[in-house]
DNA sequence: TTATTTTGTAAGTATACACTTACGTTTTAA
DNA sequence: TTAAAACGTAAGTGTATACTTACAAAATAA
């Protein structure tokens, strides 16, 4: 033999870079060759690595997942006397949108007749899904809050949350006070539940 | 003079067709070929009526709101016991995502880096927030809810629910009926407002 | 009729882009 | 040392696509 094969360690070093594009670019305006010189690569390079572009954007939702789950893990580590739930509240209103990487869920939602990129969003939904499920439980046992609606329910209208403010952030149709307030005061209302009826 | 001009009655015409070619197809892949097959004519026919593709999506993006304003004001005027607020609440968690058009925000979001693309869905947006406030307010007015969050928010949080809805339908997260308790509940949540704290 | 404008049909152009081929250079296990 | 595999560089290929040109047919105000 010869060489060690290093492409499962590139991939992970590119991916990123990748995700990036994708943000910025969109899917179809993110062309292999703009990929490729954004990796410091030739094209055929970025070829030896995925089979093609889609895998390369597949790879790039993946990951923008592990990067958010990344950050939220992080905040939930930390010591504070507020509520975990509360912390990354608070955390994405005030920093929602920054990095630009919601774009690639665009891209993908504009994409999701492709079965492929359907499955990786969808899987993403789920996993982020899951993962705002178990705050929004943690926090009510402490808490002692009202459950309506349920976990389930309000797990989405967080993400539902996080997508607007993404979206507002994206058109510049609200300031940051704004969607700050937004996230955190609607995502409370939501946390906390209304009126047992 | 000879032969009347019948340019905007047949952009009126056409408009839908083009909505739905590039609500099922994304900006990119809604082929100018393609739009013209759809319109039942020759590209360079569609190209006398718009001066290129991007004022054709353009167009596209105002018949979004036209087309869904015009729908809800028809609920408006229903005769019922409950208020107008929860009846478009009620007809969105059961209709939402039917006609597919609501993808043409996802590919106007994919190109929104291009200014007249931002600005038309600003405008958009915005339209739709002002006439869900108004609901909002009105509906709080004869039910005298708590005033928690304010109908600012309230509104994004609904087109919030809204995207997310669409979204959940597009990808298949949820089934039909979870969809609507979504909208309804949290959505009664947020019209309703939680508890005075 | 006739001059003028719209409408229809067909073909073409220039470019961008996903993906490939070819080939030389470097690295490392044996 | 050497063979095999990884890595780097350059150029190419076929196709899709936004937009154009050219020209004939139809319609209508004068």
């Amino acid at each position: 033999m010869a060489r060690p094969n290093l492409s499962n360690q590139r991939r992970a070093e590119l991916v990123p870079v990748l995700a990036r594009a994708f943000a910025e670019l969109g899917y179809r305006r993110a062309t292999t060759a703009a990929l490729a010189e954004r990796c410091g690569l030739r094209e055929n390079q970025l070829y030896r690595l995925w089979p093609n572009k889609k895998a390369m954007f597949l790879a790039s939702i993946d990951y923008l997942y592990e990067y958010t789950a990344e950050i939220w893990s992080r905040l939930l580590n930390e010591e504070d006397d507020i509520s975990p739930a509360e912390r990354i509240l608070n955390w994405e209103g005030e920093h929602r949108g920054e990095t630009g990487l919601h774009r690639i869920t665009f891209a993908g939602l504009n994409e999701a007749d492709d079965p492929e990129v359907r499955e990786a969003l969808k899987r993403m939904y789920r996993k982020f899904h899951r993962f705002i499920i178990g705050q929004v439980k943690a926090h009510r046992e402490t808490a002692g809050s009202a459950d309506h609606p349920d976990a389930t329910l309000t797990a989405w209208s967080v993400i539902a949350l996080g997508m607007m403010t993404n979206i507002t952030h994206e058109l510049g149709l609200l300031n940051s006070k704004a969607q700050g307030k937004l996230f955190q005061e609607v995502g409370r209302l939501l946390l906390e539940g209304g009126d047992d009826k």
